[in-house]
DNA sequence: CTGTTAGCGCTTTCAC
DNA sequence: GTGAAAGCGCTAACAG
C-alpha cells in the first residue's frame, strides 16, 4: 500500500495535534503566543508528518514568492556567474531564492524568460539586458510592476536602477596607457557591437586615439578563434601593420593571444597586447597580459542589495518615498599592467597579494539619481 | 492615485470580457474548445489588462510548480556553471525554471537550501552532494520523495540516479601515463579529501603507483597557491624530490603550475606535471598542461535528461514501472596529452580542431540499474 | 461551447 | 491562547 499524495498539508498537521489550524500557523512561523506545551505537541507532529508549509499557498496568499530572477546572457560566462554568486548569497541571505534564466543575448529568449519569471512572481530581478533599449522589455517592465535592477548594461526608456562598470574610461584609458606607450598604431578588436558595454568601450577607444591624432582601427568582425586569427593575419600582411591590439572582450583577448603565438608574432616585443576584463591565468601565460579589470563581484553586490533596498521598501510603504530613487551606479575599473603592454614585469608575488587585497575594492564613480 | 494592487487576476480578465472563469483559464491554456469570437474577446482583455497566470495558484492547485533546484557547492566552479548552463536549457526545454542553490560544500547549508527547495515545490532536483553518505540529507530526500538525480558524487543509502565521471580510472590512467613516462617519483596533491570524487582519484592514483611498485606520495594539504607552493617548495628540498607531479584538481594544478614557475623548476624537463580536469588556456600556457578531462556537459546532459524522464513518468504512473530505475551512470574520462607531462608537442592547430570535435563525446562506461 | 462551484494550503481577521 | 471561516488565483468536475 503506498501512500498517494506528497506533502502533508498545514491542516493534517492540525488535525493530529487536535489544534486549529491557526494554532499551527502560528507555530510555523515562529511559534508566538502559543502554549508551550501546546507548541511542543505540534513541533512534535510537524517533525513525525516531515511537514514543510507549502510556499505556493503562501505566495498565493499574498506573501512575497521568496525568490529574485536573474537573466542573463550566459552563466557559463564567469563574468556573470561571478555575479550570480554573489546575487545568490545576498538572496540567500534574505531568505530568497535565486532562478536563473539565460537568453543568449537573444532579445526574443529574454522577453520569454521575463515573462515566465513575472508568472511566477519573482518579487525581484536582475537583469543584463541584451539590448538597452528594447522597447517590448521595458513594455512588461513597466507593467509588471516589478522591482528590478540592471546590470553590466543599462536599461534606458525607464528609471529603473542600473549598475555598470564604467566602459568608457575603462577603455579610453587603457588605450591611453598604449599610446603613453608611444604606440602609433593601435588596432581594436572586438564582436557583439550591439552590446552597450562594448558599444561605450569602441568610444572610449575611438575618444582616445583620435585626441591622441592616431588612426582609429577597428575590426569588429571578432567572433571565433578563427575570426581572430585571421583579422590578425590580415593586419600583419599589410605594409603598416599594428604595434599594439586592444581587445574589448575576454574571449577575444585569449584567442588574440594564441592567435599571436601561432603566427609566431612576439608580445610585447613586435606588438603589445592589452584586453579588457581580467581573467584567471592572465598574470600566469607569457607574457603575462595586461587588462582592464572590471569590479565584477561588486556589480553584483551592489545591484542585489539595491534590488533589496528597493523590495523592503515598497514593503513599508506602497511606494518609495518621494526621495529619488533610480540610481545609476557606474563603477570604476583598474588597469592592471603585466607584461603584454610592454610594461616591466611586476613581481609575482607581489601581484598575487595585490590581487587578493582589492577584492571589493571597486569604487563607486557616480551615482547619480533622478526620477 | 495610485493602483494598489499588483497583477490582474483571471476572475478580473472573466469579468471584463463577459465571460466565466473557465473560459478565460481555457483561453490561457491553449484556446481549444472556445467559440473564435469570445477566444478574441478575452485575448484582447489579457492584452489589455497585462494579465499573466500566477504559477503560485496553479501549483497550489496541484499542478507542478514548474521549477527544478540544482544544489552545487559553488556557481563560479566552471565545472559546475557548465553543469547549470546545460541543466538549465534542458529545463527551459521543458518549460521549467532553474532554482540555483550553493552550498561551499558546506553540509549544513546543503541541508537548508534543500528544505528551502521542497518547500517551494520544486518539480525535482539536482544535487552534487558535499557528503556523499549524509544521513540527514537522504531521510530529507526520502521523505520529500520529491525526483533527484545526484551529480558528480553519489549519494548512498538511497537507490536515486546517480551521474559522475569515472574518476577512479580517470586518475589510475593518467598515472600510468606517467608511469610510462618511466616517471619513479610521483606525488599526488590535492585538498578537500572529503568528498567522493576526490577520494575516487587519489584510489586510482594509489592502485597505479602500488600495482607499478612505486612509492605513494600523496599530500593532501593543498587549500591554495600558498600550501601548493609550500608542499611543492619542501618536496623538492628533500633527497629524493619527486620527478611527476599529479594534481587532482583544477585550482590544484593551476597553483602547482604557478608555484613551479615561481620557484624555477621547469617543467617538464624536471619534474612532469598533469592535471585532473581541464581548463580553458590548459592549451595555452607554456609548456601546456597535460590533464583528464571530464565530459562535464555530458554529466548535466543526462542528469536533467534522467530527471525528466523521472517526471514525466511520474506524472503518468503514480510510481515508475517496476523496471529498474535508478541508474547509475558512470562517464568516461579522456586523456589530453599536452607538454607538461614530457609528451612531444601536439600540433596547437589540431588541438583546437580535436577539442571542437569531441563536444559532447563523452561516452557512457557503464549503466548498471539496480533497485 | 460555457458558467457555477468546490477546493488546493495557507494567513488572518474576529470572535471566544 | 485558541479556533472558525473567509478568501488569495486557479483548475476541473459538473451541469447546462
Amino acid at each position: 500500500m503506498m501512500k498517494k499524495s506528497k506533502h502533508p498539508s498545514l491542516s493534517e498537521v492540525a488535525k493530529r495535534a487536535g489544534v486549529g489550524t491557526t494554532t499551527v500557523s502560528r507555530v510555523i512561523n515562529g511559534g508566538h503566543r502559543v502554549d508551550p506545551k501546546t507548541l511542543a505537541r505540534v513541533l512534535d507532529v510537524i517533525e513525525t508528518l516531515g511537514y514543510m508549509p507549502s510556499q505556493a499557498a503562501r505566495t498565493l496568499k499574498g506573501d512575497r514568492s521568496g525568490t529574485i530572477g536573474l537573466i542573463v546572457p550566459s552563466i557559463v560566462d564567469p563574468f556573470f556567474s561571478s555575479c550570480a554568486e554573489v546575487v545568490q548569497s545576498i538572496a540567500r541571505a534574505n531568505d530568497s531564492l535565486l532562478i536563473v534564466a539565460t537568453t543568449q543575448n537573444d532579445p526574443h529568449a529574454e522577453v520569454d524568460d521575463l515573462n515566465v519569471l513575472i508568472r511566477h512572481r519573482v518579487d525581484g530581478l536582475i537583469i543584463a539586458p541584451a539590448n538597452s533599449q528594447s522597447k517590448q522589455l521595458t513594455d512588461i517592465l513597466r507593467r509588471a510592476a516589478v522591482p528590478v535592477v540592471a546590470i553590466d548594461r543599462p536599461l534606458i526608456h525607464l528609471p529603473i536602477p542600473s549598475v555598470v562598470a564604467d566602459n568608457f574610461n575603462g577603455a579610453y584609458s587603457a588605450t591611453r596607457h598604449l599610446i603613453d606607450h608611444h604606440y602609433k598604431r593601435i588596432v581594436c578588436l572586438t564582436g557583439e557591437t550591439t552590446l552597450y558595454s562594448i558599444r561605450e568601450r569602441i568610444h572610449g577607444y575611438r575618444k582616445a586615439v583620435e585626441s591622441a591624432g592616431l588612426a582609429c582601427i577597428l575590426d569588429t568582425s571578432i567572433k571565433d578563434y578563427e575570426s581572430a586569427k585571421y583579422a590578425i593575419e590580415s593586419l600583419f600582411a599589410r605594409a603598416d601593420p599594428p604595434d599594439a591590439i586592444f581587445t574589448l572582450k575576454n574571449s577575444t583577448t585569449i584567442y588574440a593571444f594564441e592567435a599571436l603565438e601561432q603566427l609566431n608574432i612576439p608580445v610585447p616585443d613586435c606588438v603589445a597586447l592589452l584586453g579588457y576584463d581580467d581573467f584567471e591565468l592572465a598574470a600566469t601565460v607569457r607574457p603575462s597580459i595586461t587588462v582592464v579589470q572590471q569590479p565584477i563581484e561588486e556589480i553584483g553586490r551592489i545591484a542585489a542589495e539595491l534590488l533589496f533596498e528597493q523590495l523592503l521598501s515598497v514593503h513599508r510603504f506602497s511606494w518609495p518615498t518621494g526621495s529619488a530613487r533610480p540610481q545609476q551606479v557606474k563603477l570604476a575599473t583598474r588597469l592592471i599592467r603585466r607584461r603584454s603592454c610592454g610594461c616591466p614585469q611586476a613581481e609575482a608575488k607581489a601581484e598575487r597579494s595585490q590581487q587578493a587585497g582589492q577584492r571589493g575594492s571597486g569604487r563607486v564613480l557616480r551615482s547619480m539619481q533622478e526620477r
